[in-house]
DNA sequence: GGGAATAATTAGATCAAGTCCAACAATTAG
DNA sequence: CTAATTGTTGGACTTGATCTAATTATTCCC
């Protein structure tokens, strides 16, 4: 991702060719302004890397979509939560340390720091397709879920009971941010939302029994 | 949506105006055929609208976007689900509502009739913008469900309760469509996939307590 | 039968997202 | 200094989507 632009101290593979002149932050940091003033559908790229200072096509450089610049935030949270996945010790019940897990995730937004969208979704008219980009972030977390339990789960659903936890408990996390959000700055920290919403799917799907009896409600 | 392309019988108030020409159907005849031909990204709206022998413009008389196309099904399955709900006796707990709402929409997809998408979505080369329309179509299943659910819950996280089963059940479902599309023809009902899936969401949240005690689980 | 009212269709212009390619600029390795 | 490498830019192009005005087909009413 980032080449030249400094982080790295020096015994990296030196890289050549010319230093990247504009910082991915910059464009960001444009598009935020643009977005809060004119809304997101009102704004164009074209706006956002003039503010910048940049040439429209540096933008696909740096970006591959126009929506990819408001789910910033989740793309670290979900490299935050494939960390805390893959550093569960072995014996964790496989539910229990997906439930962990997105706690741990969750002290990454602090109480202050709510992704801009979430709290600013009005003003930028947020819309269906605003919504689409940040479910599809949403079901790459839900990939992640699901690779890490089907490695873990056993049984013959082990694949479909995988794919079903994964995405509802990441509908449901989903549903506590959304609110965590929308309550504004004096709010309990996000985990104490996440908690109360995740343990009741983690704990319907039984995390000592991976393959829940299967009981069937009564019907017509 | 059908004005004058007949199914009323006479005495609704009499349509004035042109009737329509091309049906819906029509147009998704052609893209189906076409998607499946060339694959969706490589299909464009004018040779759909060719094919189907309306002008370019005609299309978006009858759809909104492109990919509407593909999610024709699961509109149908919106409006199924939204009447089964309704259909509900205000006796029946909450949450055993939607259980029951969501197995008996599932009936409304055969063995033989899944849905073009899920079936064919190799040949027909989805992506990330597929897929994000999808995931817009499930979204208003779930708040189809949430609403459900908010005017029945009780207590004070009555709200974010409802959007949390309604997501966590929807993001269970899907995975259920997902896997029943992928294991072919010869598989059991949907509807089997779905109780086996959404009952554990439903009983985690505790269908004859809309609000559980939360339980903190050990972290760090 | 002959208009108004109504609604679908169409043509055409226009805008913006995203792709592609070739030229140019800045940097490092040798 | 030269060559290789890499970021940046300009420009053309495709396509999805919106908008407006004109055209066409139909029903209602006289």
């Amino acid at each position: 991702m980032a080449a030249n632009t400094g982080a790295e101290p020096s015994n990296a593979p030196a890289t050549r060719g010319r230093p990247r002149a504009s910082s991915k932050a910059m464009l960001e940091e444009a598009a935020s302004e643009l977005f809060l003033e004119n809304g997101y559908a009102r704004t164009t790229i074209e706006q956002i890397t003039q503010r910048a200072g940049v040439s429209r096509n540096t933008f696909f450089n740096y970006f591959s979509a126009k929506s990819d610049l408001l789910w910033i935030e989740l793309d670290a949270s979900l490299t935050a939560l494939t960390d805390a996945l893959v550093a569960t010790p072995p014996e964790t019940p496989p539910l229990d340390a997906v439930e962990r897990a997105l706690l741990v995730t969750a002290r990454g937004f602090s109480a202050q720091r709510a992704p801009l969208v979430l709290t600013q979704y009005e003003v930028m008219g947020i819309d269906g397709e605003l919504k689409a980009a940040g479910l599809a972030r949403a079901l790459a977390h839900a990939d992640a879920i699901e690779l890490f339990l089907s490695t873990r789960l056993a049984g013959p659903d082990a694949a479909l009971t995988a794919r079903a936890v994964a995405l509802a408990v990441v509908g449901a996390a989903a549903a506590a941010v959304g609110r965590w959000a929308a309550d504004g700055p004096d709010r309990e920290p996000l985990e104490a939302y996440l908690a109360r919403v995740v343990h009741p799917v983690v704990a319907g799907y039984g995390s000592d029994a991976p393959t829940p009896a299967r009981r069937d409600p009564a019907i017509g």
